[in-house]
DNA sequence: ACCGTTTTCTTGACTTGTTCAAATCAAGGT
DNA sequence: ACCTTGATTTGAACAAGTCAAGAAAACGGT
């Protein structure tokens, strides 16, 4: 969990202009892995007082686009963030509920990540997604 | 790529009604891999003249749940279909255009499909999915 | 072959997540 | 301190998909 002055000095790295939104937002995403926009929202609106829904929108993908964090959106789900960058890692994602983890890419990175016909695409990135049912959903099926 | 007969025969083998917009939906999936819902809405309109928006979601569900089409969603697009189910194989999808192309389940099934830790998760699918440029894409860098 | 039940299709309004655009405002180099 | 460039606010717009009510069609039983 960063502190402050390492937050800005993130920002700084990235050539982002360093400014409360980003500050409240980029804290909000390192604290709450996996979270939608809209809890990154309260979440900074927590920090700040008030900012626009724009702002957010609009820091996440500045962020993203610097590599600050990592947008993933699993299918029939909105856009998740998260701060854990750079290191492979995978996603466990509940069919029921929605939520989501981390794995650690299983088998070192070779096999995953290397398609058997690639059908002449550069490939930069292999994504793995597992689906299944988190302890919670579980233990009450089908309820909710 | 099945006969009308053999359309009807799916459709009746996973008890659902056979009836003109499934029929028509169905085959357009077939005809189409990995098209989005507009696609198939116009596939299935140039063959039955008119269908409504709504009844092409409708049968996309119904034939999604009955397992006869594969659902697929890249993360910043739109749903997408596909009749070849049952078999692992996964995707590869264009950074740039979109495009979705197959790739078999590179090796065999194992250490793709297991995670390293499950977080407790009962995990059903591991979907796998390759990011890159298309050969198309390549050879026109950034333009579009 | 017809009937009734049940499911599916049509129509049209609506929600949700996200983006666009114009005007205002602030960060940080000079 | 100033100025330029980039960020934030405001408010509207957009696209994909969903909800809901009624009309229509499928198919098992008679």
């Amino acid at each position: 969990m960063p502190s402050p002055s390492q937050i800005e000095r993130l920002l700084r790295d990235a050539s982002l202009r360093v400014t409360a939104p980003r500050k409240a937002v980029l804290a909000a995403v390192y604290e709450n892995p996996h979270a939608d926009t809209e809890t990154l929202l309260a979440a900074t609106r927590s920090r700040l007082g008030s900012v626009s829904h724009q702002a957010v929108y609009d820091v996440l993908r500045a962020l993203h686009e610097a590599g600050l964090v990592r947008r993933i959106q699993p299918a029939g789900s909105v856009a998740r963030y998260e701060a854990r960058v750079g290191d492979n890692h995978h996603h466990l994602v509940c069919r029921s509920c929605g939520v989501v983890a981390d794995v650690d890419c299983a088998v070192g990175e070779a096999p995953c990540l290397t398609a058997s016909d690639d059908a002449g695409f550069a490939i930069d990135e292999a994504e793995v997604v597992y689906w299944g049912l988190c302890p919670d959903c579980q233990s009450r099926p089908a309820a909710r």
